[in-house]
RNA sequence: GGUGAGGUGGGUGAGUGGCUGAAACCACCGGUUUGCUAAACCGGCGUACGGGUAAUACUGUACCGCGGGUUCGAAUCCCGCCCUCACCGCCA
C-alpha cells in the first residue's frame, strides 16, 4: 500500500462529527454492514450492536430535551410579553417555574453529548464497506492479478541495481542527503534531476490532457485537513508535524486537493470534478527497515502527481475504471512492464472499497515495486469532509463519491526506468519522454 | 515582529437583550407579462439531528468563527481561543 496503510484508531476526543460511513445507514442496514465487513476479516458485530442501541437512546434523549427546550421557550417568550405589558408580578412568577427546567435541560443535554461521543467513537473504528468485487484474503498474498502488461526485460549477469546505477550516472546522491537532513532525503542531481523534472510535466501533461484541471496546492495543511482525508486522528504519526504553527508536512497532494471540497455543495451538473497536482509528499514512515528501504524504494521525501475525482454516485465505479486505465496508459506509454492488482479484503485500505494497485516490474531487484494506488472511497471521504451534492429536482444534499491515485509516484518509475533500461552503452530514456527530458541517453560521458 | 479593524445565510451587508432563523440588495429557482431577449412585477430560496408521512406537507430542537459564562430569554453582554484583513518593519 502506498498510500492508505490501515491502522488502527485508538480514539479520538475531538472527532465531532466527522463521521466515516452514516449513522443512518448503519441504523437501517446492520447486518448488510456485519456482513460487508467480513470481507475484510472485520468482525463489526459488536460495534455496530451498540451502535443501534445507543442510536435508540440517543434519539429518546433528543426527544426529551427538545420537548423541555420547546417548554422553556415558549415560557421565556409569554415573560417578555408580561414584561412589555408591565405585568411585572405575572412575569416573576412565570420564571419560578423555570428552574426546574433548566435542570432538566442541563442533564438531557449532558447525556446526550455523552451519548454522541459515545456513538462517535464507536463509528471512528468501521472501516468502509468493501465492494463486491473486492477477493477474500488476508494479506498481500491473496491479492488478485487483474492485468499483466508489458514485455519483462532480461537483463544480464552484471545488471545493476538502481541505487548503483545512479551512483554510476552520478543521478543521485544518497550520502549527500542525509549530511544535508537525514536518511531517506535522496539529492537527484544533472540528469537525475532533469528526469525528475521530465516525468512530472509528463504526466501533469498527459492528466491535463485527459480533463483534469491542474491544481497547485499547499505542501502544509492544518489540523482540519488533516481529519477531512483521514490522517488525523490516528496516523500523526506518519506525518511530520510543524509545531510551531500546528501545521502538517503533507504526505500526498490528496490532502490538500480533496479539502478544496470540505464543506461543500456542489450540484450534480458539476460532477464530476476532475483535479490533478505535483507535489512533494512528506512521510515519516516510522515502521521502514531493512532491503525494501534501499535506494529510492521507500523514503521520506518524494515527488508524486496526483488526481483526484469527485463523483456522481451512480458513476464512481466507472470512473474508477477510467482512472485506472488512464494510469495503465500512462505505464503503457512508458514501456514499463506493470500489472494492475486488485487489492483483497485484508490489504485493503481502511477508507477504501475499492482499490487497484500498479506495480512496475524492477529489473534488477527482480520484484514488483507499488507506483500507484487507485481507490474508489465512496461517501466514506464525503461523510468526514462534509462534502455534497444535490440531485437536479432534489432538495436534500446527500455524499458525494471520492477517488483518488497517483499518476504516478516518481521514485519507483525512477527506479524502473534505470534498472529495465541499462544497456552497455547507458540507460535508454523511453521515446515518449525524450521531448521532455531533451536526452534520449544516460551514459557516463555527457552531463 | 508591531499596531489597528473585523468574523452574520451562496455574495454584499443591516442588526447592541425578547416581536430575529435573522432586514434589504445581488445571485439563483418558479410564475405573470412580452413576437424573442431584456426589463418590470409576484412567489420561493440555509444546514444538521429528531417527530411525522407511501412520499410530500407539516412539525420540534440546534446553529450568526469556536468554546464557556451571565440571564426567564443572547447574533447582541462577559471571558478564553481560533481565524481573516489593513498598515508598518523584515524579506523571496
Amino acid at each position: 500500500m502506498y498510500c492508505c496503510a490501515v491502522t488502527f484508531i485508538k480514539f479520538a476526543p475531538s472527532f465531532k462529527g466527522k463521521n466515516m460511513l452514516n449513522l443512518k445507514f448503519i441504523q437501517d442496514n446492520p447486518e448488510l454492514v456485519v456482513e460487508k465487513l467480513k470481507r475484510r476479516n472485520f468482525d463489526a458485530e459488536k460495534v455496530v450492536e451498540s451502535i443501534t442501541e445507543l442510536y435508540r437512546k440517543k434519539n429518546k434523549l433528543q426527544g426529551q430535551a427538545d420537548q423541555a427546550k420547546s417548554e422553556m421557550n415558549r415560557i421565556s417568550k409569554e415573560i417578555g410579553i408580561l414584561f412589555r405589558e408591565g405585568k411585572k408580578e405575572e412575569a416573576n412568577a412565570a420564571k419560578e417555574r423555570t428552574s426546574e427546567l433548566k435542570d432538566n435541560i442541563k442533564q438531557f443535554d449532558q447525556q446526550f453529548t455523552e451519548i454522541e461521543r459515545m456513538v462517535t467513537d464507536l463509528l471512528v473504528q468501521l472501516p468502509n464497506l468493501p465492494h463486491d468485487s473486492v477477493p477474500l484474503g488476508k494479506g498481500e498474498e491473496d491479492n488478485e492479478v487483474v492485468t499483466s502488461a508489458g514485455e519483462i526485460p532480461q537483463l544480464t549477469e552484471n545488471a545493476l541495481p538502481h541505487w548503483e546505477l545512479a551512483q554510476k550516472y552520478n543521478l543521485i546522491d544518497f550520502e549527500l542527503g542525509v549530511k544535508i537532513t537525514g536518511a531517506g532525503f535522496p539529492v537527484y542531481r544533472g540528469k537525475g534531476a532533469q528526469l525528475q523534472r521530465a516525468l512530472i510535466n509528463f504526466f501533469l501533461n498527459e492528466n491535463r490532457n485527459a480533463g483534469y484541471e491542474e491544481i497547485q496546492p499547499p505542501l502544509v495543511v492544518n489540523e482540519d485537513s488533516g481529519f477531512g482525508t483521514g490522517q488525523l486522528p490516528d496516523k500523526e504519526g506518519q506525518m511530520y508535524h510543524v509545531t510551531a504553527d500546528n501545521l502538517y508536512l503533507i504526505p500526498t497532494a490528496e490532502v490538500p486537493v480533496t479539502n478544496i471540497y470540505r464543506d461543500v455543495i456542489l450540484d450534480a451538473k458539476d460532477l464530476p470534478l476532475k483535479n490533478t497536482a505535483y507535489s512533494s509528499c512528506f512521510r515519516r514512515e516510522a515502521g521502514s527497515y531493512g532491503k525494501d528501504v534501499r535506494g529510492l524504494n521507500r523514503l521520506h521525501q518524494f515527488d508524486k502527481v496526483e488526481i483526484v475525482q469527485v463523483a456522481h454516485p451512480e458513476k464512481s465505479y466507472d470512473i474508477l475504471n477510467e482512472m485506472v486505465n488512464h494510469v495503465a496508459g500512462l505505464l503503457k506509454k512508458m514501456e514499463l512492464p506493470y500489472r494492475i492488482v486488485r487489492l483483497c479484503g485484508g490489504d485493503l485500505g481502511f477508507t477504501s472499497s475499492l482499490t487497484y494497485d500498479f506495480e512496475v516490474w524492477s529489473a534488477a531487484q527482480q520484484k514488483w515495486l507499488e507506483v500507484s494506488s487507485v481507490s474508489n472511497f465512496e461517501s466514506f471521504q464525503a461523510n468526514r469532509l462534509k462534502l455534497r451534492f444535490r440531485d437536479e429536482g432534489s432538495k436534500k444534499p446527500q455524499p458525494a463519491h471520492t477517488l483518488n491515485g497517483s499518476a504516478l509516484a516518481l521514485p519507483r518509475i525512477v527506479a524502473a526506468l534505470l534498472e529495465n533500461n541499462q544497456t552497455d552503452e547507458g540507460i535508454k530514456i523511453p521515446k515518449v519522454l525524450v521531448p521532455y527530458t531533451g536526452f534520449d541517453l544516460i551514459d557516463s560521458v555527457s552531463k
